[in-house]
Parts: C-alpha cells; structure tokens; sequence
DNA sequence: TCCATGTTTCCATTATCGTGGAAATGTCGA
DNA sequence: TCGACATTTCCACGATAATGGAAACATGGA
C-alpha cells in the first residue's frame, strides 16, 4: 500500500458518520446491509449517506453489489487490513517490538536504547 | 474508546506528513526522534512541523518527551492499537470472521448468510 | 409500458484545515 | 547575563470537505 492510498483510507474513517457506517458493516459481516437500511440506522439523509458511501467505496473500505433496487454495501476486510498493517509497517526498524507484543516489556533489545544523551 | 477519540486519531493519520511523521516515529520504536531531526527528513518547516506533530500528540498518537533543547517524538503504540481495535470491534457480530482469520473461508457459520434474497 | 421505490447526482452554501514567515518562548553553554 | 539554537505560537490567506433538498437515474412488479 502507497502512503496515497493510505491517507485516502484514513480521511474517509475521519469522520463522525463515515466511521458509524463502516463500523455498522464490521459488526454485520460478509452479509451486508443495503444502503436505505444504513441511512434508517444512522438517520442520515440519502444524498449525504451516498456521499459518504462513495467516499468509502472509493477508499476501498467497503465493497458494493447490486440486489434488485437495492445496494448492499459490506465492510471490505482485506482493505482495513491492508491499512492496519501500513500503520504498523518496519516498527522498530522490524525488530520485535512494543507494537506487536505490548506485554513483553523486559530487555527490548536492539531498539529501546534512548537517544544519545536522553535523561528526561 | 470513543467514537470522537477515534475521529481525532483517525483525522490525525489523515494527512500526509503526519502519516510520514507518524511512520517514521513507529519505525525508530521507543527511541523517538528530536522534533528537529524529523522537519529534517521529511522536508518539512517548523511551524508546519510544529503544527503537525501538536495535531499526533492531541490524538495521543504520539508521545513527546523534552531532552535539554530538544523535544523527543514518539509513536504511541497503545493509543495506535486501541484505534486498530476500535475499527475492528464486534466484528461479524463478534463470531470469529473474515476479519480475523482472512484465510478461513469455509464454513463461516452464522454471519455469513446471504441476505434474504440476495443472488447477484 | 408505467408507476413506485431505492439510490445517486447536482449544486451552492458554510465550516474547517493546511501553510509557513515572523516573532515569541524556552534551554544550554560560556 | 548573554547569545545561540530548538521549538512553538500567532496570524491571515487559500484550498478542500460536508451538507441536504430537488431532480435525475435505475430497477422490479403490475
């Protein structure tokens, strides 16, 4: 994933109603809820429920498929996957880390040194 | 975490130099990096730089720790892995899915049905 | 074919963010 | 105490995002 991607990713979850989507299509799963029952949901007019959709469409954060009149729209996990794994990306300069196991605190290797002259 | 946290955390990622300050923090670990050190890699002026990092810290994203002169960055790796944690919550309901076991995609139980008439 | 229903596009207004020079603030060493 | 250096604050301008009503655009059923 290119850092462009990424922020595109992260600006379309940057938002109060963009967010409440995605994470209601994380809970539902595979499944999928059509567009209307999104908006009903979350009380959100249908044009501003469609821009927010498009955006996330667009980021790659949710999949589309038509069902009759309606679009069901589903959380794309390999996407948010793809973004979580770019945050974290050569952590430590890729040694094992406090990012990938946040309770082994003892003897953190090669990469917990402070800096130079660090005391404060 | 709150979904406003989550927002600001989200909206701090945002942007593309303080994704690149914050990935560049996540890959020097605990160490951290002097304020100056990093407007010096990135190519990025002070007060901009300034502006940015205060944005991170807001978002309890990163950590800033004063060494004499020098003001020390670093990535906040528990507040980066609640934020990962939020976006994935109660995922397919809270049964094991697509999300956390992307490769096994046989049998995925209850959350994975159709929706009730759904064929395309 | 025509109507009802679901979804998207259009558009103009408002609000917020990003930028970086200059000045202010804080800290160290002499 | 003073000068040098690191960082932050102030400020004003330009750019971009969010909103939602109305109209347009699909699609299925009668």
């Amino acid at each position: 994933m290119e850092t462009k991607h990424a922020v595109t990713a992260l600006s379309a979850l940057a938002h109060f109603s963009r967010l409440a989507i995605f994470r209601l299509l994380v809970a539902r799963g595979p499944q999928g809820i059509a567009a209307g029952e999104i908006g009903e949901q979350l009380a959100i007019p249908p044009a501003t429920l469609s821009f927010h959709l498009k955006e996330l469409h667009r980021a790659g954060l949710v999949t589309q498929r038509q069902n009759g009149r309606f679009v069901i729209y589903a959380a794309h996990f390999d996407g948010i996957g793809a973004l979580v794994a770019f945050l974290t990306e050569n952590c430590c300069g890729g040694n094992p880390c406090l990012a990938t196991k946040p309770r082994s605190r003892r003897a953190p290797a090669k990469h917990a040194r402070r800096t130079t002259s660090a005391k404060a």
